[in-house]
Order: structure tokens, then sequence, then C-alpha cells
DNA sequence: CTCAAACTGTATCGATTGATACATTATTAT
DNA sequence: ATAATAATGTATCAATCGATACAGTTTGAG
């Protein structure tokens, strides 16, 4: 293998990727705002990524769930209360600063933004991937006695599915933090 | 006034501009989508609507509150069991064929989609008029003694409003009818 | 009958989109 | 050294965007 040294990093390239659709998603993520975000040409960037700014975008997808679900996914295998885990996880909604709490949900937004493509279909998938897992580790504590739930088990994965989704419109018409997580708090109750 | 008439009927073409931009949302819908389904010239189009595509997604707002919200909050008024007509104005986002379950939540599309602009701004006003319209039915059942609620009055109107705006994502999701109908039900228990 | 007012159809504007072309530079194996 | 390989920088492509120009057509007031 003989050729010119790569001057950008792999890993930054894509991590500035993700922000970028994060932020503006993926209609409205251009190809030249991406190659500024990751300080790359744009032959470089076509030659890394031959299937373009698709190719990219379903690259970022499954990053970003390397680098923010999976992590608590991983935790959530371990903890004694799940539903104590999820509200952290849910809090993080509400937080004022936060990348969550001002781009949303990346794979809502991709749900919501893209049209019936690839794409949903693989942001659908992640969703359910979190939400089963949410299932198992609330099946194990209920089991194990930890908590009693009166929420019916067949309605666990929708409707912590619909809090999700719900909190990432939410706080853009609710401002008041102490008022969402109020809301996330009053609607785990039934967890139990 | 002289002049010559009007070849297309204006209620018609904004109600067919509606149906464009609630299927595929401000950005998407093209000033060509837009003509062409409102049956009307590009001339015509911008003699009629001087400030081009906002200003009709902004008259398209404005006479989407008055055709589809507007009449269940009068309606919201006057009926004994508020509980029961919320549920019904939820479920029409689990009919199969409906507009909602297939466009979605137009207000919510719009939060989502928009930029920190003017549209984002109204369309969060026209969800807080529904949540607005919605506390205080509930609050006269509440008073009347018609139901009991287990919530906090001060999360009423987040509540309902996650629990929509939830269902305007959740819907992509989760297929099932039965599963969707199953949730509203059990969340809309806490007002008893 | 005339003429200004109002509406319409088509052609096109400059800007931006995702994507390529192509020459240039850097690196390594032989 | 030289050839092969890989990465880069710039210029540009056709398509589409929102919007406008402008000539043509229909109408009613005088």
């Amino acid at each position: 293998m003989a050729g010119r040294q790569k001057i950008y990093n792999e890993d930054a390239a894509l991590n500035a990727a993700i922000d970028v659709f994060w932020q503006q998603g993926y209609e409205k993520a251009s190809s030249r705002d991406l190659q500024k975000a990751m300080g790359i040409g744009f032959s470089s960037f076509y030659l890394a990524y031959k299937g373009g700014k698709q190719e990219l975008f379903a690259k970022s997808m499954q990053r970003f769930f390397t680098l923010y679900p999976q992590p608590f996914l991983n935790l959530l295998k371990t903890v004694d209360n799940p539903v104590e885990a999820i509200r952290q996880y849910y809090y993080v909604m509400t937080e004022p600063n936060g990348k969550f709490s001002q781009f949303g949900c990346y794979f809502s937004n991709t749900i919501f933004q893209a049209d019936e493509n690839e794409f949903k279909e693989a942001a659908v998938k992640n969703l359910v991937v979190i939400a089963d897992a949410f299932y198992d580790a609330l099946l194990r504590a209920k089991n194990a006695g930890t908590i009693n739930p009166t929420i019916p088990t067949e309605l666990w994965k929708t409707y912590l599915l619909n809090l999700w989704t719900g909190l990432n419109t939410t706080k853009s018409i609710e401002k008041d933090q102490s008022i969402l997580r109020a809301t996330i708090d009053f609607s785990l109750k039934v967890f139990g």
C-alpha cells in the first residue's frame, strides 16, 4: 500500500458529522456544511464516503448509537433500580445546555424528517433496541420484586417510547425544567 | 374595480396548500409543488401571496387551526366528560388511513422542522391554546365532581401535550393500533 | 369603445443543492 | 529513481430552489 497520508482524523471527522446531522437533520445538513465541520475537502469527502451524504449519514447514525445509548444500555444491565436509571436518562432531555435538549433525539428527529427510506427504518430499529433493553431491565426488576408496576407489561415499550419521543417536542413548548422533570417523574410512577 | 376574474377558488387553493405543507413540511414543500396542488400559476401565486411561501404557510397554519382543532375545542366546552372527548381526539392519531396518522400533527411537525423562526413560535402558541382548552374543560369536570384526577393540576398541560406529541412519533414505531389505543387509554386514566 | 385594473402563462433569474472532473501533491514498494 | 497508489484543492456540473420579469388576456368603469 502506497499513497499520501490522510491529513484529517477519521474518527474526529465522523464525530463532527454527527453533530451537524444531529443539529440540522439529514436534508438540511448540506455537503458543504459537513465538509467544513469535518475539516475535509470535497475530494477527500467523496473518496472516504463514496456513497456521499447517504453513506455518511448511515455511518453517523451507527456511531451515534455507539457513543450515546450503548453505554447506557450496558449500564442498565447491571443496575438494581432500572426506573431510577431511566429517569436519569430521560432527564438529559431537560438539561438546558445539553446536546439532547438542544438538538433533540437523533433517532426521533430522523423518523420525523426522513421520507419512507432506509434511514427512517434504521432509526426506528435503534429506538426499538433501546425500548427492548428498557423492557428487559424492568422485567428483571419486577421478577426480583424490586418494582411493582401498575402498567400492563404489553404497554411498557410503547409507553416509554411515547414519553421519550414526546419530550423531544414538549421540551420546545414547556421550557420550565422543573415541570418537565415532574412530568417525567409522574409518568414513571406507573413502574412502581 | 376592474380586472379579470380569478380562475381559481381561493379557499380551495388554500386548503390544497394546507395538505401539501401538512404532508411535506415547510421546507420540503416547494413553491412548484404548492402551485401545482393549488391549481394556480406562478404569477397568480405571487400576486395572491406577495410574501411568497412564508405568507402562504402562515395563512395555511391559521386555516388549519380553524378547520381541525377549533371545532373540537368548541365541542369541548359543552361536553360533560372531557376525558372521553380527549380520548377520541387522540384516537385520530391511530386511524390507519387518516391524515393525522399519515401526516402527523401539523403543529408538532412545524415545531420539529422549523428553525427558530416565527413559524415555530406560532405552532407552539397553537398547541398551548389547545392545551389550555383541555385544561379548562378538565378543571370544570373536576370541580363538578365528574372526574377525580390523580395527576397534579400543574402537570396536566405538559402531560397531555407530551402524550399527544409523543404519539406523533410513536405512531411510526408502533404500528399496532390496539397497542397505541391501549397506551392512550392507560395514560388518560390519571384523569380519573 | 377605450383604457386602466386585475389575473394568467411562460421564460428565466441568481443562489444553492449533491456530486464529479482533473490536475497536483505526497507516500511507499520495487 | 521510478512507477504505482492514495489523498488533496479547485473548478464546475446539472438540477432544483424561491422568486421575478414581462407580455398577454380578461374584465368593468367612464
